[in-house]
DNA sequence: GCACGAGCCTTTTTT
DNA sequence: AGGCTCGTGC
C-alpha cells in the first residue's frame, strides 16, 4: 500500500480505495476533503490510470494548481503534466475552442465577463426603444443568465409558454426579443458569455455524438470538487460526461450550499444516488480543522435549516476559547475594533497577519475595515470587489488585445473606438451598429468597408475610423512575429492610452499608469512562464483565456503575509487561525434581499456556517448599531443568526470603547432602570439604558416640555406614553451635550425602540434600545 | 463632438 | 458615498 494513504482516516480511506463506480462523498466542513480528492488521484494513477483519462474540476484554478502540484510530489511531475484539472469554465473553455468550428464560432471567441454582457444588454435596450427603468439592464442579464443556465435556449423560451407569459406578467413582454438579439449580437461579435461556456459545452455533446464519445472515453475519471454548487448545466455536462464509464465522483457538502443565486441546484447533491446505478456512498464526518466550540456552535446553526443531509460533524479538538460577540456603535468603530483586536492578537501571540481573516456579507462593508487596519499599518488584502483586472485602466488595455485578437469583438471595440477621444463620436458608432445589424455583420467589418456602403458619415469621421482600424491590423501583423509583452508594451504606447493618464497628472492617473505597468509585468511574467512549458506558447489568446477565468484567488501568490479580506462567498474552501466576521445585523446577514422565503433564509444561514467554519481556533462575530448604508447613518439591529447560537458557545464582549455605552439618559427624568419590569431578549453586557416607567408628577413634567408639533403622529405619540417614552424630553447629559429627543419610534410589545436626537439643528438616530419587551 | 455638472440609482453573493 | 446617465453650453 502506498504510504500516502497511511496519512488518512479509515472514513477518508474508503473513497480514495474504491476505483471505480460512481460514488459521493458527503465531506463536512473542515473534513478533509481535498486531501480525499487529491489522494484518489494519485491512488488511481498508481493502480494504472492514465493521468490523460483523468479529469477534475474544482472550484477555483488556484485549488486546481495546489492539488497538482501536490500530486506531482507523489507521483511524479512528468506524469501530473496530462491530468486535466481546473473550474469548469477554464476545462470547457479549452474544450470549445478546440471544437469552436463546429458550433460555427472561431476558435478565438472572445469571452465576455459580466461588465461586458450587462453593457451589451444595455445597448441592445437602447437600440429597441424600450424603458431602461422596465427593463433594468441587471436584471435582464440575470434573467437571461439563468435561461441560460437551465439550458432554455432562445428557441425554447418562446416555446415555453409559461416563461413567456411569466415575462410578460412581469410587465417584460419583449423578454424573449432581447435575449435572441443578445444571443445574436455575441454570436457575431465571436463572443461568448460566462453561461455560453456552459450552455454552448452542452451543446456540442448533444449535438454531436462523436465529440461526445471522444471526451467520454477520454475522461474515464471523473471528479467533481463542491458538487453542491453545480447548476443544472453544470450537472448535464457531468452526467453526460460520465455516462458511458460512470466512474464519477463527487465530493461536496450540502451545508456549505451558497450559489443558488446564480442556479446552483442542491439537489444535485441531494439526488445525487438516483442518477446512477448503484452509488457508493461515503461521509466524512470528522473535523481536523476547528476547535469544539466552534463545531458545536456551527452545529447548532445548521440544525435550524430544515433541507440538510443526515449529517454529524464532529471533533476531537480541544473546545478552545468562546465566540467572542461584540456590539459596536458604528461600522467605523467596528472596523476599529477589528484592527486593535488584530494588533493586540498579533502582539500578545506573536502572529503572522495571513493567521487573520475578515469576512463580510457584502463588498462593501470593507471599506471600514480598510481604513481601520491602514491606520494601524496592519498589511492587508483584499480579494473580490473590484479586482485588478476590472479596473477601468486594464479594461482598456485588455480591450485593445481582444480586439487585436478578435476584431468582431463589439463590446471592445465599442470600448476603445473613442478612447482616447480620436473624434469618433457616439453618434458614430451608433450608426455602425445600425449598419452592423442591417448587413449582419460586425461593426469592424462595417469599417472595413466604409466605402461600399453610404451611411452618412463626413469624411473626416471616415478618414478617423480608417485610421482607427489601420492602427488595429497593425498590431495584428505585430501580433504575427511578436510575443504578448511586446505588443502590449506597443499598444500601451501607440494608442495613446499612456500619454491620456500622463496628461492627466492627477494621483489617481499616476496609479492608473502604474496599474498598467503592473499588468504588462503580469504579461512579461505570463509569456515567460508559458515557454517553458513546451505545449503552450505564451501566445497573446492564451493570456486573454487566462485573464478572463482568473478569479481574484487565483492571484494571489501568497508570498506576502496580509490579512486577508473577502467575502463569505470567497472564502469558502479556505481556512484561517482569526476569523472576524462583522456586520451580524438583520437587514445585512441575513441579506435583507433574501428573507422572503425559508429557502433563501436557509442560504443565508448555510453561508453563515460556511463563515463559522473557517475558523481555526477563534470566531468574532461583530455587528453594529448603526451603519452607513447607501451614504446615510442607517440603525441596525442584531443578526438572528447570533440568537441562533447556543449562549454556552459565545462570550459577550465589553465594547472597547465602553465609555460610549454608559447610561445617556439621566435618571433626572427618568429615575432609576427598573429593570424588572423590562427584559432584554438577550443579556448583554454594557447593554444600552433601559427604558423605564416615569411617576405620575414626572410625566406630567414631560408633557409640559413636549413640543406642539414634532414628527410623531398622535397615534405614535400614544403609544409612546402609554409605554414610558415621551418625544420632546430635553435631555442634558448626552454624550453630544445638550440637546432633545426628537422622535422615539417603534416602542410597543416587543419592538425595538430608538432615540432621534437633535442638537444644533442637526437631527440624527443617537440611541436604540436593544430589543426588549415591557413584561 | 465633447467637457462639465446635476441628478439618479445603487447593493447581495460570482465564474 | 460613488458611479453612471443625461442635459447643457461650448
Amino acid at each position: 500500500m502506498e504510504e500516502y494513504l497511511a496519512e488518512l482516516n479509515d472514513a477518508q480511506r474508503a473513497p480514495v480505495l474504491q476505483k471505480d463506480g460512481p460514488m459521493i462523498v458527503i465531506a463536512g466542513a473542515g473534513s478533509g476533503k481535498t486531501r480525499v480528492l487529491t489522494y484518489r488521484i494519485a491512488y488511481l494513477m498508481h493502480q494504472g490510470v492514465d493521468s490523460f483519462n483523468i479529469l477534475s474540476l474544482t472550484f477555483t484554478n488556484k485549488a486546481a494548481r495546489e492539488m497538482k502540484k501536490r500530486i506531482a510530489s507523489i507521483v511524479g511531475p512528468s506524469e501530473a503534466k496530462n491530468l486535466w484539472m481546473g473550474t469548469f469554465h477554464s476545462i470547457f473553455a479549452k474544450i470549445l475552442r478546440f471544437e469552436a468550428d463546429k458550433l460555427g464560432y472561431p476558435s478565438n471567441f472572445t469571452i465576455y465577463d459580466t461588465q461586458d454582457s450587462q453593457r451589451l444588454i444595455a445597448s441592445i435596450i437602447k437600440e429597441m426603444g424600450l424603458d431602461k427603468d422596465i427593463y433594468k439592464y441587471k436584471q435582464v442579464y440575470s434573467r437571461i443568465s439563468s435561461y441560460k443556465n437551465s439550458l432554455i435556449t432562445v428557441k425554447a423560451y418562446f416555446q415555453n409558454a409559461e416563461l413567456v407569459e411569466a415575462d410578460a406578467m412581469a410587465k417584460r413582454p419583449r423578454m424573449g426579443e432581447i435575449y435572441q438579439n443578445y444571443v445574436e449580437r455575441c454570436f457575431k461579435a465571436g463572443a461568448m458569455d460566462f453561461d455560453d461556456l456552459l450552455l454552448k459545452t452542452n451543446e456540442l455533446l448533444n449535438r454531436f455524438p462523436d465529440v461526445l464519445a471522444k471526451y467520454q472515453n477520454r475522461f474515464r475519471y471523473i471528479l467533481v470538487d463542491e458538487y453542491q454548487d453545480t447548476n443544472h448545466s453544470q450537472y448535464l455536462i457531468v452526467r453526460a460526461l460520465s455516462d458511458k464509464f460512470q466512474n464519477i465522483c463527487v465530493v461536496g457538502d450540502d451545508a456549505q450550499s451558497i450559489y443558488a443565486f446564480r442556479g446552483a441546484n442542491i439537489n444535485n447533491i441531494l439526488n445525487f444516488q438516483r442518477d446512477y446505478d448503484d452509488v457508493q456512498q461515503y461521509r466524512l464526518e470528522q473535523n481536523y480543522r476547528s476547535t469544539k466550540n466552534i463545531v458545536e456552535a456551527a452545529n447548532s446553526i445548521i440544525d435550524k435549516n430544515k433541507t440538510k443531509l443526515d449529517k454529524v460533524v464532529w471533533t476531537a479538538n480541544d473546545p478552545g476559547p468562546k465566540i467572542i460577540v461584540n456590539r459596536l456603535l458604528t461600522d467605523g468603530d467596528e472596523g476599529r475594533f477589528v484592527a486593535s483586536s488584530i494588533f493586540e492578537n498579533q502582539m500578545q501571540h506573536q502572529l503572522p497577519n495571513g493567521d487573520f481573516a475578515v469576512l463580510y456579507r457584502t463588498n462593501a462593508q470593507s471599506r471600514a475595515i480598510e481604513d481601520a487596519l491602514r491606520k494601524r499599518d496592519i498589511k492587508y488584502r483584499i480579494y473580490g470587489g473590484l479586482s485588478f483586472y476590472q479596473r477601468k485602466e486594464i479594461k482598456d488595455v485588455l480591450a485593445y488585445l481582444r480586439l487585436i485578437i478578435n476584431p468582431k469583438d463589439e463590446e471592445a471595440l465599442k470600448r476603445v473606438i473613442n478612447y482616447p477621444a480620436r473624434g469618433i463620436g457616439a453618434t458614430t458608432v451608433d450608426k455602425l451598429i445600425v449598419a452592423a445589424n442591417h448587413y449582419d455583420r460586425s461593426i469592424f467589418e462595417v469599417i472595413e468597408n466604409l466605402d461600399r456602403i453610404n451611411l452618412k458619415i463626413n469624411s473626416g469621421t471616415k478618414t478617423r475610423l480608417q485610421n482607427f482600424m489601420t492602427m488595429i491590423k497593425s498590431f495584428q501583423v505585430t501580433n504575427q512575429t511578436s510575443d504578448a509583452f511586446v505588443l502590449a508594451e506597443m499598444v500601451a504606447k501607440k494608442t495613446g492610452l499612456l500619454q491620456e493618464l500622463k496628461k492627466d497628472g492627477t494621483p489617481e492617473g499616476i496609479a492608473r499608469i502604474e496599474n498598467i505597468e503592473e499588468l504588462l509585468n503580469g504579461i512579461r511574467d505570463f509569456v515567460e512562464g508559458q515557454k517553458e512549458l513546451a505545449d503552450e506558447t505564451g501566445s497573446l489568446a492564451e493570456f486573454l483565456e487566462d485573464v478572463a477565468l482568473a478569479t481574484d484567488l487565483d492571484q494571489d501568490t501568497g508570498d506576502d503575509d496580509r490579512v486577508a479580506l473577502m467575502t463569505i462567498h470567497l472564502a469558502k474552501g479556505l481556512e484561517f487561525p482569526h476569523v472576524y466576521i462583522v456586520g451580524m445585523e438583520e437587514d445585512l446577514f441575513p441579506s435583507g434581499m433574501s428573507m422572503n422565503t425559508r429557502s433563501e433564509l436557509e442560504e443565508e444561514r448555510r453561508l453563515f456556517y460556511v463563515a463559522l467554519t473557517r475558523a481555526e481556533k477563534q470566531a468574532y462575530l461583530t455587528y453594529t448599531q448603526s451603519r452607513y448604508r447607501w451614504g446615510k447613518l442607517v440603525d441596525a439591529e442584531p443578526s438572528r443568526f447570533i440568537e441562533e447560537i447556543d449562549d454556552q458557545y459565545l462570550e459577550y464582549l465589553t465594547p472597547v470603547e465602553g465609555y460610549r455605552y454608559k447610561p445617556l439618559i439621566d435618571s433626572d427624568i427618568f429615575g432609576e432602570v427598573d429593570k424588572s419590569k423590562l427584559r432584554l431578549k438577550k443579556p448583554v453586557s454594557g447593554s444600552p439604558p433601559l427604558a423605564h416607567k416615569p411617576n405620575e408628577e414626572q410625566l406630567r413634567k414631560l408633557r409640559k416640555l413636549r413640543p406642539t408639533s414634532d414628527p410623531v403622529s398622535n397615534d405614535t405619540k400614544t403609544n409612546l406614553l402609554d409605554n414610558n417614552l415621551i418625544p420632546g424630553t430635553a435631555v442634558e447629559h448626552m454624550r453630544f451635550g445638550r440637546g432633545k429627543i426628537l422622535k422615539i419610534e417603534g416602542v410597543g410589545q416587543d419592538k425595538k425602540a430608538e432615540i432621534h436626537f437633535e442638537k444644533g439643528g442637526i437631527k440624527k438616530l443617537l440611541l436604540r434600545f436593544a430589543k426588549l419587551k415591557v413584561l
